[in-house]
DNA sequence: CTGAAAGCGCTTACAG
DNA sequence: CTGAAAGCGCTTACAG
């Protein structure tokens, strides 16, 4: 290795290594490791030495040599169905706050809600060996603890895997739907609709129950209908719906776009919220406050269910023990004005 | 190396290389690395011979000795100021599907809009040596061609940089500014203020020089106001602005959070669009559709905006010629019903 | 068509 | 407190 006195010289050179610098500051690479890291004694003569060097030579480290040695990435895969649906993009920013605090990366990958897509996203984050991987899984997954086991550390987020009991970050669905069905059975609603993801979500199964459960204690005939969980597709589902059974007085959202979803059917029916039809939104947005009528919606605690997916995968990656289960953070119903009595 | 002819002792080994299927298949580990990449020639016989025993010790690819041996990641970063605005998120998606398709993997990082994180977030990027990078500037950088150089490639998305011919992709904002004024001048207007974003940043000089163009040809004053470009910030800023000059009757948007903050704000002193004050927002989104009124909205191109962006990094990538500067993509005036003549 | 050798940039034991 | 050696998993020349 030649011995560089010229900064200028080795930025051009393009491969500017621990090599590189060590030649500069007159040291071994390791000694630039160690000042590099903070890690071990080093003197404060060969430490300044060393970060003189790094400016001099304009030095930038390589994540990938250092993930080599160390057989992991300080990153953490996020596998999500698709980061233009709010609740992920709001859920991805609160993950990324508490993980870059603490020196880790976030790799986002969407896997459209399908199973194919899915795969080729866990093998690709697999593929860069992280430390660490959240997983909201696609609709039908049958991925197994075996096949999560390669990640080492795993939390499902949001949505759970049926008949695996791995660590868990949801809200408690069941409860707030009902209760939301509940205030529209309140205000004297009989047929009240609830519109749905797919069939096979188990977010769709957890909000279906506490909608059944209240429907069948006010002894009221359940009314699901199923969907894509988006805007264009319960924006179509609404409209089947209502045509089939005008009798319908009002609907529960299953979540953001859906709720959206809703509204746009109404519209393209000519009909208005709440005097056609009193409704419950699910996943607050900002519009849904100044909307008219203020939409009455369940909050889900997005902010707080990513700083805890974050601080479990965290617990984890550091040793600590986590819970085999789900963890529950509570939603809340807001009442707006988006329920009326029925006509 | 030991020969293993058990697959399940391989796989529960955890160490799982090419040379566990070379020493498994009875061949050299290049040969394996030729199978897998699909170059050079290999018999038939021999790439059978090497599948099978892919499958059999459950051989997983390493991207970081592939990235540390190619001295670059089949990676491109987009650093973006916040997912949590839908046009991001929607770009993010956009990009996605195209660089998927071309092998190469999407690294999402927010700079929030702050120097500081986003210099982290670029020396993040870089220091996984990606192949090229996709940039919408934090307010006020001051980046140069050299600090950009060292990502090789790399485009800006949506936002300029003031004195850096760079690729960059953006829309006609100005034009469509224009516009949007005129329709409100058409309508009856004269004091019509623009809610624009931080005063540095190149959308707002953009946007804000289309609406002063159209105000300044119909002898009207401008009236613009800065926020930060959140809902948050432009419903107050909105509040302000109201209540100092009760003699404003419309209101042009900057982007989609900041039309939310409007309506937000009108709430917030009980006025109601389009009686009390007419608007064109920013960015189409769902609700607008479904509001009440329907609200007159630019729709800006996002998906094409981010197929285009994906192409010009794949072209700079591949080596194809790019021109160094602003590739424009039109938006479009969507009249709807929040303008009315002013009372 | 296939293999032995070398090295990408870094850091972990192991010596001094 | 510091350094020489080795190796993480992969692929690129270079030989056969």
């Amino acid at each position: 290795v030649a011995t560089l006195t010229d900064g200028v010289d080795a930025r051009s050179s393009g491969s500017v290594t621990v090599k590189t610098v060590a030649a500069h500051a007159g040291v071994s690479a390791q000694t630039v490791s160690r000042v590099l890291r903070g890690s071990g004694y080093v003197s404060p003569a060969t430490r300044q030495n060393v970060l003189a060097a790094v400016d001099a030579v304009g030095y930038r480290p390589n994540a990938v040599g250092r993930s080599l040695r160390a057989a992991k990435t300080p990153m953490v895969g996020l596998v999500i169905t698709d980061i233009t649906n709010p609740f992920y993009a709001s859920l991805h920013k609160a993950i990324e706050a508490v993980l870059r605090g603490c020196g880790l990366t976030l790799m986002l990958l969407n896997s459209d809600d399908d199973l194919e897509t899915q795969r080729q996203q866990l093998d690709l984050v697999s593929s860069y060996r992280p430390s660490g991987l959240l997983l909201a899984p696609a609709v039908e997954s049958s991925l197994t603890k075996e096949e999560l086991a390669r990640f080492g550390n795993y939390v499902l987020v949001s949505r759970l895997l049926p008949g695996v009991d791995a660590p868990a970050v949801v809200t408690n669905e069941q409860e707030v739907m009902q209760e939301a069905t509940q205030a529209l059975l309140a205000a004297g609603h009989r047929r009240i609709m609830a519109v749905l993801g797919p069939a096979a979500a188990s977010t769709t199964r957890r909000r279906e129950e506490g909608y059944r459960t209240a429907m069948t204690i006010a002894g009221c005939e359940p009314l699901p209908y199923y969907t894509d969980q988006t805007a264009s597709g319960a924006r179509q589902a609404v409209k089947d719906a209502l045509r089939a059974r005008g009798d319908i007085t009002a609907a529960v959202a299953f979540n953001g776009p859906v709720t959206e979803g809703i509204l746009a059917g109404m519209r393209d029916m000519n009909l208005h919220c709440p005097q056609d039809l009193s409704l419950v939104g699910f996943t607050d947005a900002p519009w849904m406050e100044f909307f008219q009528p203020p939409i009455t919606v369940v909050r889900q605690p997005v902010e707080a269910m990513g700083e805890l997916a974050a601080r479990l995968i965290l617990d984890l990656i550091d040793g600590r023990p986590v819970e085999n289960k789900p963890h529950v953070v509570p939603s809340r119903l807001l009442m707006r004005s988006s329920i009326v009595p029925p006509s």
